[in-house]
RNA sequence: GGGCCUCUAGCUCAGCUGGUUAGAGCGUGCCCCUGAUAAGGGCAAGGUCGGUGGUUCAAGUCCACCGAGGCCCA
C-alpha cells in the first residue's frame, strides 16, 4: 500500500524506548547507574528523618551460588523495601550473611586437610575466613544483579570481629540472666565430623541394621508373678525373661533399664523351656517372628505393675529395673523397651526421671572407650555383630534379623550417625521460663500467614532445651573458664567475658583460642582453670543478630517491624532470634514475621540435579533478565509453594512484553508533550480521558493495598489486566485516532496526553518494587522534571477521580464499554461473512431502548469514536427493521452495514465528504479543519 | 509415623461470613489490521473446583477420610 502523501500531517506515536527489553544487556548498564550515583545512599539522604520501617535481613549462609529461593527471599524483601520507600518511609537495608560453621569446614578440609592434621587451627580458621569472602563476594554480586538495593558496601557478617566480639558478649548477657545451662546429654554425633551436629544437620535415610531380641532375665521370679492380676494356676516353668527389641546392639553396654508401657496390657507366655514376657498386643506378632506356634499364656498384668522389678543385664554383672514410659508403643519390637540413657534423647529424659546413670562408653572416635568390658576400642557399627555373638553365648538371644529403616545420617558424610552423651552447653528452655516466654510473645507477634503463630507455637512447646555448644574449629568460641577440679564457672565469669569480647573485637575469634588463661587470670588462678573448647551453634550466631545489628546499627532498631524468610525458619532463625531476645531483654526481635513457601517444579515437586528440573537465577538473568524474575515472584503467590519452569518462565516473559509495549505507547504518544506547559488542567479535558485518569487513580488505591498487605500477585494481576483490557482493548485503541488525527497543540490531542502522562507517572511507580529496571528506564524516558531515580520518588499524588454527579460518570462508561462488546460481536460476524475487514469499514446503526438511548445520546457524534467504526446512529427500538439482530445487552439490537464512502487518505475513516473538496479530494471533513481551518472540537472521546 | 501447609481451566491468579448457568488475564484456535508492527484489535473453545463420603433446602466454600505435593520433626 503506497504511504499516504498526508502521513506526515499525523501525530504519530515516537520513541527511543525499545520494544525489545534486551533487559539482559540493559540491566547491567542500570546497576552501574545507580551504583554510581550512590542511589541507596541518596535514598537514606531523602528520607532522612521520615518514619522508619525496619526489615531486617535474615542471613544466608556464606557457602556456595544462591539457588532460586535466594532469589525469592531477596526480591521480596525488596518489594516491600522498595514500596516503603513510595510510601516515604525510610526503610534502610542492611543485608548480611552467616558465616561460621560445619559446611565452611568441610570445603575448606576438601582443599586444606583437618584442622590439627596439615594445617594449623589458626591457619585454618583464617582459610576459612577467607573461603568466606569469596563466596560472600559471589553472592553479593547476584544479589546485586536482581536487582535489590541495599548496604552492599556495608553488610553484616557474623565473621566481622565486632560482631564476634558482641556474640561473645550476648552470651555474656544470657549467662548472667541464667538461661545457659551445662548439661550431659546424648547428642546426634557424627563420628566422621567428631562433632555434635544440630538437627538442621541430621537427615534421615534408609540404613541396613541388625535387629534383635533379647532376653533380660527376670531377677525374682516370684514377686513379678505376684504381681500379675489373673494370677495362674500353673506358674509355667523354665527361665522367666523378659524380651527387649533392638535395632542398635551396640547400646546394650550402655543399657540402664528397661521401659514399659504402664497403660498397655502384657502376657507371661510359656513357650518349649521357658517363659517370656511380651506386649499382649504383640504376642501374635513376635511369636510368628520367632516361629513359635506352641506356646501358653500364664497370666496378665498392665506396664505400671511391673515397675521397679529387677533384670538380669544380659551379659554384665549388673541389675537394671523396670521403668514406664509414654513413649513405649506396639509399632515394632515386643512391647518393652531397652533403654540406654546415654544413646537417646527419650532414654535421657525418662532416665532421668528414674535417675538412671548415664553411661557413655563410646568415644568420640564412635569406638568403645578402653575400659569397656568385651568391646574396648571396638567401632560401634562392628560391634554388633560382636554383641550379638556375646548374646548368644550367653544364651540371651531370641533372635536377630536383618532390617532395613530409617535412620539419622550426617548430612554432609552421609554416615550414620549415632547418640552419644557428651558434655554441652545449654539454653534451657524451662530454667527461667524462656519457654513460657517465648509461648507469650508467639501470642502478640502478627504472623503471616496466620498459620505461622500455629506452627511456631508447636515447635516452641516441644522442643527440647538448646544446646549450643559444638566441637568445632571454624565458629565463635564460647569463652567460659572451667575450675579443673570443681568444673565451676570462674566467678567472674562476666568480667572475663568483656575482656575476651575486647581482644575479639581487635583480633577475631583467635584472640580466645591463643589465649592462656594465666594472661587475664594471673599465674595462681591460671592454672587451676581451664578454657572452654567448644563454639558455639552457628544459630546462636544468626539468631542474636538484633543484639549485634539492630542494637548496633544507627539506623536500625529492635524489634524490627518485619521478619521475611521461608516457611524452614520458624524451627530456625525466627525461633533463634525469638529465644535469644527473650533471653537477653523479655522481648520478640520482631513485630510481624512473613513467610514465603520453596520453589517447587511445574509438577509441584521439589527441585534436584537428579530431577534435572532445577531453575537457576543467574541462567534466567542471563537469557530472560532480572525483571522477569522479579515479575515471577510478584506473579506467584508465595504463601504456599512456589512453582518455577521454563514454561511459567515464558508465560511470565509474555507477561511482561505486554507491560512494557504499554509502557511504550504511553511514551511513544507523549512524543511532543512538556508538561509544564501542555497539561490540560483536569475540569478542562475531555470526558473519556478523564476517565482514564480515575480508573488509574482507583487503581492505585487497589494497588497501595496490596503492597501493603504484601499481596504482590494481586498487584500482577491488577497491573496486567488495567494494561491489557482498560487500555489496551478500550482507552488506547480508541484514543488513537484523536491522538494522531487532530492537531497537535489542540485541546482534544493535549487532553489525551495529559491523561497519558498522569498514567504513566503513576504505572512507573506502581512497577518500581517489582519491575524495578524496567521502571527505572521508563522513568528516563518520560517527559518533565523528575528526581535523578524513580526509588527516589513517592507515590504519584496527581491522580483525581471522577465526580459522581457528572454525566459521563463511571456508570456511564461501563454501559458504553458494554455496547461496546456488543457492537464488537456484530462486527466479527460481518468480518466473518466478508462484509467487512476493519472496524471502520463499518457503520452501525443502534435501536436502543429509551435508557440506553437517552445514555449513549450524551456523546452525540462522537459515539462513533468510541466504537470504532465510521459512522454510528442512534435510534429509538421502536424504528428497528426486520434486519436487526439482537444483541447479548438487552434493549439494543443493531445493524452492521459496509459504509458505501470513500475512504480519507488520512483519518481512514469512510466519509461522505471524501471526494467533495476539489483541492482535496482524498479527505474528509475534519482531515480538512484539522489540516487547514481551526481544527475539530472533542468533548467526550 | 507426628506437627503445620498446599491442591479452582494448559499457565498465573479471583471467588467475603455456604445461595442464580464457577470468573479474569495469559496461552491456544480462527479472523482483522498494517499509523504501538518480532506490535495492536476482535471472536471462540477450554474447568466432574485433587478424590470419596457426609452435614444442609443449597458446598469450590463446612466436616471426615483418602490421594498427590511441600516445610519441619521423629
Amino acid at each position: 500500500m503506497p504511504v499516504s502523501q498526508y502521513k506526515h500531517t499525523l501525530n504519530l506515536p515516537k520513541t527511543s524506548f525499545p520494544m525489545k527489553a534486551n533487559l539482559a544487556q540493559r540491566e547491567p548498564a542500570l546497576l552501574k547507574r545507580w551504583e554510581q550515583m550512590d542511589l541507596y545512599g541518596k535514598i537514606r539522604t531523602a528520607r532522612a528523618g521520615a518514619s522508619t520501617f525496619i526489615l531486617h535481613d535474615g542471613p544466608p549462609y556464606a557457602n556456595g551460588d544462591i539457588h532460586i529461593g535466594h532469589a525469592v527471599n531477596k526480591v521480596l524483601k525488596d518489594f516491600i523495601l522498595k514500596s516503603k520507600t513510595l510510601e516515604g518511609l525510610d526503610a534502610p537495608y542492611v543485608p548480611g550473611w552467616d558465616c561460621h560453621g560445619l559446611p565452611i569446614e568441610l570445603q575448606v578440609e576438601k582443599r586444606k586437610g583437618k584442622p590439627g592434621a596439615k594445617i594449623s587451627p589458626q591457619a585454618f580458621r583464617e582459610a576459612c575466613r577467607a573461603y568466606a569472602h569469596r563466596q560472600i563476594d559471589g553472592q553479593r554480586r547476584d544479589f546485586q544483579r536482581l536487582g535489590v538495593l541495599g548496604d552492599w558496601k556495608n553488610p553484616y557478617l557474623t565473621m566481622d570481629f565486632a560482631f564476634e566480639a558482641d556474640i561473645i558478649r550476648a552470651l555474656g548477657r544470657i549467662l548472667e540472666k541464667g538461661h545457659i545451662q551445662k548439661g550431659y546429654k546424648p547428642v546426634h554425633w557424627c563420628v566422621d565430623c567428631r562433632s555434635a551436629l544440630a538437627e538442621a544437620e541430621v537427615e534421615y535415610r534408609d540404613k541396613a541394621s541388625i535387629a534383635i531380641d533379647v532376653r533380660f532375665p527376670v531377677v525374682d521370679e516370684e514377686a513379678l508373678l505376684a504381681r500379675c492380676h489373673s494370677a495362674p494356676e500353673n506358674l509355667g516353668s523354665g527361665p522367666l525373661s523378659l524380651v527387649i527389641w533392638t535395632t542398635t546392639p551396640w547400646t546394650l553396654p550402655a543399657n540402664r533399664a528397661v521401659a514399659l508401657n504402664p497403660a498397655l496390657e502384657y502376657v507371661v507366655v510359656q513357650t518349649e523351656g521357658e517363659r517370656l514376657i511380651l506386649a499382649e498386643g504383640l504376642l501374635r506378632d513376635t511369636l510368628d517372628r520367632w516361629g513359635i506356634a506352641h506356646y501358653q499364656v500364664l497370666c496378665y498384668a498392665r506396664g505400671e505393675a511391673f515397675e521397679g522389678l529387677r533384670l538380669q543385664h544380659p551379659f554384665y554383672d549388673r541389675e537394671v529395673p523396670i521403668i514406664l514410659g509414654e513413649h513405649v508403643t506396639l509399632d515394632a519390637g515386643t512391647g518393652a523397651v531397652h533403654t540406654a540413657p546415654g544413646h537417646g534423647l527419650e532414654d535421657y529424659l525418662v532416665g532421668s526421671r528414674y535417675g538412671l546413670p548415664v553411661d557413655n562408653p563410646v568415644g568420640g572416635d564412635g569406638r568403645f572407650l578402653p575400659d569397656t568390658p568385651l568391646f574396648a576400642g571396638e567401632s560401634v557399627f562392628t560391634a554388633n555383630e560382636q554383641v550379638v555373638a556375646v548374646l548368644k553365648a550367653k544364651g540371651a538371644l531370641v533372635q536377630a534379623s536383618r532390617l532395613t529403616h530409617s535412620y539419622p545420617h550426617c548430612w554432609r558424610h552421609k554416615s550414620p550417625i549415632i547418640f552419644r552423651a557428651t558434655p554441652q552447653w545449654f539454653i534451657s528452655m524451662d530454667q527461667k521460663g524462656l519457654r513460657e516466654a517465648a509461648l507469650r510473645e508467639i501470642e502478640r507477634v502478627r504472623w503471616m500467614p496466620d498459620w505461622g503463630k500455629t506452627r511456631i507455637r508447636g515447635m516452641v512447646q516441644n522442643r527440647p532445651d538448646w544446646c549450643i555448644s559444638r566441637q568445632r574449629t571454624w565458629g565463635v568460641p564460647i569463652p567460659f573458664f572451667l575450675h579443673r577440679e570443681t568444673g565451676e564457672l570462674h566467678p567472674r565469669t562476666s568480667e572475663w567475658i568483656e575482656a575476651i569480647a575486647r581482644r575479639v573485637e581487635t583480633q577475631g575469634i583467635d584472640a580466645w583460642f591463643a589465649l592462656r588463661p594465666e594472661e587475664l587470670l594471673g599465674e595462681a588462678e591460671g592454672v587451676q582453670y581451664e578454657k572452654v573448647q567448644d563454639t558455639l551453634d552457628v544459630w546462636f550466631d544468626s539468631g542474636i543478630t538484633h543484639a549485634c545489628v539492630l542494637e548496633r546499627r544507627p539506623e536500625l532498631r529492635v524489634p524490627a517491624d518485619l521478619y521475611l524468610e521461608g516457611s524452614d525458619q520458624h524451627r530456625g532463625w525466627f525461633q533463634s532470634s525469638l529465644l535469644t531476645a527473650l533471653a537477653l531483654r523479655d522481648q520478640a526481635p520482631y513485630r510481624q514475621c512473613l513467610t514465603h513457601g520453596f520453589t517447587v517444579d511445574a509438577k509441584g515437586e521439589k527441585m534436584s540435579k537428579s530431577k534435572g528440573n532445577v531453575v537457576r537465577p543467574q541462567d534466567v538473568m542471563k537469557t530472560l533478565g532480572a525483571d522477569i524474575i522479579r515479575l515471577w515472584v510478584a506473579a506467584t503467590d508465595y504463601r504456599g509453594e512456589m512453582a518455577v519452569s521454563e514454561e511459567i518462565l515464558r508465560r511470565t516473559a509474555d507477561a511482561y512484553r505486554r507491560i512494557r509495549n504499554t509502557a511504550r505507547f504511553l511514551l511513544a504518544n507523549l512524543n511532543g508533550f512538556a508538561p509544564a506547559e501542555h497539561q490540560v488542567p483536569p475540569e478542562q479535558m475531555i470526558a473519556l480521558d478523564r476517565w482514564a485518569v480515575d480508573r488509574a487513580h482507583q487503581l492505585q488505591e487497589k494497588i497501595r493495598k496490596a503492597y501493603a498487605d504484601y499481596q504482590f500477585h494481586l498487584i500482577y494481576q491488577m497491573v496486567h489486566n488495567f494494561c491489557v483490557v482498560d487500555l489496551g482493548s478500550f482507552y488506547l485503541d480508541v484514543i488513537k485516532d484523536r491522538q494522531y488525527t487532530t492537531q497537535a497543540d489542540s485541546r482534544a490531542r493535549r487532553s489525551c496526553q495529559t491523561a497519558l502522562f498522569h498514567i504513566a507517572e503513576a504505572m512507573v511507580r506502581w512497577l518500581a518494587p517489582i519491575l524495578s529496571f524496567t521502571a527505572e528506564e521508563i522513568w528516563q524516558h518520560l517527559p518533565g522534571d523528575r528526581e535523578e531515580s524513580v526509588f527516589l520518588a513517592r507515590w504519584y499524588e496527581a491522580l483525581f477521580t471522577l465526580d459522581a454527579q457528572e454525566p459521563l460518570d463511571r456508570d456511564f462508561w461501563e454501559q458504553v464499554r458494554s455496547v461496546r462488546v456488543a457492537v464488537a460481536k456484530a462486527l466479527e460476524t460481518a468480518r466473518q461473512s466478508g462484509l467487512i475487514g476493519g472496524s471502520l469499514d463499518a457503520e452501525v446503526d443502534l435501536y436502543c431502548a429509551p435508557d440506553l438511548l437517552e445514555t449513549l445520546n450524551r456523546l452525540g457524534e462522537e459515539l462513533r469514536f468510541v466504537l470504532i467504526t465510521s459512522d454510528a446512529s442512534l435510534h429509538p427500538t421502536a424504528d428497528r427493521p426486520p434486519e436487526a439482530q439482537d444483541t447479548e445487552r438487552a434493549g439494543m439490537a443493531l445493524v452492521v452495514r459496509r459504509s458505501p464512502h470513500k475512504k480519507c487518505a488520512r483519518c481512514w475513516h469512510l466519509r461522505p465528504e471524501v471526494g467533495t473538496h476539489p483541492a482535496h479530494p482524498d479527505l474528509c471533513g475534519r482531515c480538512l479543519d484539522n489540516l487547514f481551518g481551526a481544527g475539530e472540537e472533542r468533548r467526550f472521546a
